[in-house]
DNA sequence: TATGAATGAGCCTTCATTCAT
DNA sequence: AATGAATGAAGGCTCATTCAT
C-alpha cells in the first residue's frame, strides 16, 4: 500500500454531511451543493471528491442518519426490564433522539420523500433496525396480537414517535405531557 | 363598442392545479412549471396567468387538497351515532381519502415538508379542520383525558390515518387488518 | 394547428450554425456554447431551444454544411461537356466551395474528427453525396480501371481536393497552379 | 550530505506520452490529463512534473509523433533503387508506418486540427521532413514538372498516403489494391 | 386571454493546475 | 520526485418568468 499525499479526511466528509444535513433539513432536497460545500468550509470541486455526485451524497446522508438513530435504539437494553418498561425505553430514545436531533430529524422527513433516495439505501437502512424491531417484539410478545404485532412495531411505533417529536418541536413546552400521552396510547391501544 | 376580457377560466385552474398534484406527487416541489402546464394541456404562459409564481401555485394546490380533505370530514355525521361509531366514521372518512386520493397525498407529504409552503397556508388550513375537530371531540369527551384529548385528535388521529394509509398502500392486500388495527390502537389507546 | 406565439426563427436558427461553424472552425467542438449563443446575438438559454444538446447542434452543423457542399456539387452540369471537362468542373467546384467557404471548411475538418458526430450523421451526409459520385463515375467510365473507379471518385477525389484547398490557403498566391497541378495529377494518374 | 534530487524517468515521460496518444486518438483533445495519467500509471501531480502544461503534452506528443515518423522515413535507402523504386520504398513506409501506428496516427489527426498546436511546433516539424523530402525530390527531379515538385512531394505525397492509410483502415480486406492504386495515381499523375 | 419563444440566473459537474505531505 | 486531495473557473443544461404576437 502505497503513503497518500494527503489521504481524504473523514473530518471533512463530516463536515459536508452535516452541511448537508442542515441545508436539506431547509431547503429540501434542493439545496445547492454549491451552499452545502462552503457551508462545510471546503470548495465545490472538494465535495466531489467525497461523493460522487449530489444523489450520492443525499443517499449517504440518508444512511448515515438512519445510521446513528440505529445505533441509539441498538445500545444495550438493562436486562431486568420488564415488557413495559423496555417499550418505554424504546420510545424515550426515539423521542430524545428526535429532540436531540432537531436538523437531522429534519432533513430525514425530506430525504424519506424523496425520489432521489435508492430502495437499495432505503432497503439496508431497514435492515439495520431489524434487530431493534425484534428487540420490541420478544418484549410485546403476549401483549399484542401477534398478527397485528409487526405493523405495530414496524410502522406504527417508529411514526408515532414522529408525531410526537414534531409535536413536541411545535409547543416545546408540553413536552412531558406528549411525551406519556403517546406512550400511553401505544402501550393501551397495541394490548391484544 | 367594449370586447370583453375572457374570463379566467375555473376549468383551466383546475387541470393545472391538478397536473401539478400530480407531478408534485411523483418528482417533489421540483416538478417543472413547464411540464405541469402541458400535462394541464395549457401553455406554460398560461400557468402565470392563473398562479403568478410557481410559489403560489404550490400554496394553493396545498390549501386546495386540504379544502377538499375539510370538506370530506366535515359532511353530516348520522346524528344516532354514539362516540364510538362517530369516531370510527372519522376514522374510515380519514382512510377512505387516502385510499382514493392515492396522488394527492403523496403531493401533500411533499408540500408539508417544503419551506415553499407558506406559514399562512398552513395557518389557514389548520382553521378549516377546526369544524372537524370539534365534532371528534365532543365525541370523545368522557372518553379520553381532557387534558390529552386535543393533542390526540389534533395531532395523533390524522397522523395515525396518514401511517396507516402509508401501510395500506405499501401492502394493499391487507388494508383491511390495518384499518381496523389503526382504529383499535387509536380508540383502546386513547381511552382515559 | 394553433397560431404560434413567436415562431421558431429560421433566421436564429442560421444565426447559431454560422456562428457555431466559425467558433467550432477556430476553437474546435470545445467552443462554448456561451460563445457561439453571443456570436450569434441570442441569449444561452435560446440556443438550446433551437438546438436540444450541443452535441445535436454540432451534428446539425455537419449536416447543413456537407449539404450545402452537396448542392453546389449537384448542380446540373452542361450536358455538351465531355468526362474530361465534366471532372474539371467538378473538381472545380470543389476548389471553388473550399476557397469560398474557409470557415465552414475548417470547422467541417473538425467536426469529420471528432467523436460526437454520430455515425447516422455521417451515413446521411455520404447518401447526399451518393449523386455527385454518380455524375464522376459515368464521367470516368472508360478511363478508369474499373476496380478502382469508386475508390478514386469516393476517397481519393474529395480527399485530393481537400489538400489543395489547403495549400491554396496556406500559400494563396500559387492558387492557379495547385488548382491545375491537383487536377492533373488526378486525371493523369486515374488513367488505366 | 546532499539529497539526490530523482532524476525524471523518461520511462515515465514515454509512458505519459504513450497513453495521451491513446486518448487524444480517441477522446480528442479534451481527453482529462487525469485519464491520461492514470493510463500511463502515474499519479495527475507527476503528470505535470513531467510536462508543465497540457498543451505542454499536446505539443510534446504532436513533435514525438512527427519525429517517429520522420525518424522511419529517413532510414537509409538502398543505393541501387531507380527513381520510381525510390518512390515506391518511400510510399510503402508511408503506409506501413500508419497501419503499424493506428493510434498514433489519429492521434496526429486531431492534433494537426488543433489550435493548441503552437506553431512553433509545425514549423520545427516541417523542418525535420526537409531531408526526407529532399531525397524523394532528387528521385523524382526529371519525372515531374519543376514547378510542381515541391507541391507534389510535400503536400500531394503526404496527404495522398494519408487518405489512403484511412481507406485501409475502413476496408482492411482491400489494402492492397489501394496501397498500389494510391501509388499508381501519384507516380503516373506527377509524370511531366 | 393564450401562446410559446426568449431570457439569464443558477445548478451540477468536470478538469487543469496547485500544493501539502 | 511522487502523490492525490484541494481548488475554483468554466461548461452544458434547466427552469421560472417575461413579453412579443
Amino acid at each position: 500500500m502505497q503513503i497518500m499525499a494527503r489521504p481524504l479526511s473523514e473530518e471533512k466528509r463530516q463536515a459536508i454531511l452535516v452541511s448537508a444535513g442542515e441545508l436539506v433539513a431547509g431547503l429540501g432536497t434542493g439545496a445547492p451543493t454549491a451552499k452545502i460545500a462552503s457551508a462545510a468550509g471546503v470548495s465545490e470541486g472538494t465535495l466531489f471528491t467525497y461523493f460522487a455526485t449530489k444523489d450520492d451524497l443525499l443517499n449517504q446522508l440518508f444512511v448515515e442518519i438512519e445510521t446513528n438513530l440505529a445505533e441509539v435504539m441498538l445500545a444495550t437494553y438493562p436486562p431486568e426490564d420488564g415488557p413495559r418498561e423496555r417499550i418505554r425505553r424504546v420510545w424515550d430514545r426515539l423521542i430524545d433522539w428526535g429532540l436531540a436531533n432537531p436538523t437531522w430529524r429534519k432533513a430525514i422527513r425530506q430525504l424519506k420523500v424523496s425520489d432521489r433516495i435508492s430502495a437499495e439505501s432505503r432497503r439496508s437502512c431497514e435492515t439495520m433496525f431489524r434487530e431493534a424491531r425484534e428487540i420490541v417484539e420478544q418484549s410485546l410478545a403476549g401483549h399484542v396480537d401477534p398478527e397485528r404485532a409487526s405493523f405495530y412495531i414496524d410502522t406504527v411505533l417508529f411514526g408515532l414517535a414522529d408525531i410526537v417529536i414534531e409535536a413536541i418541536a411545535a409547543n416545546p413546552k408540553d413536552h412531558k405531557i406528549f411525551r406519556q400521552a403517546g406512550f400511553d396510547l401505544f402501550w393501551k391501544g397495541a394490548a391484544a
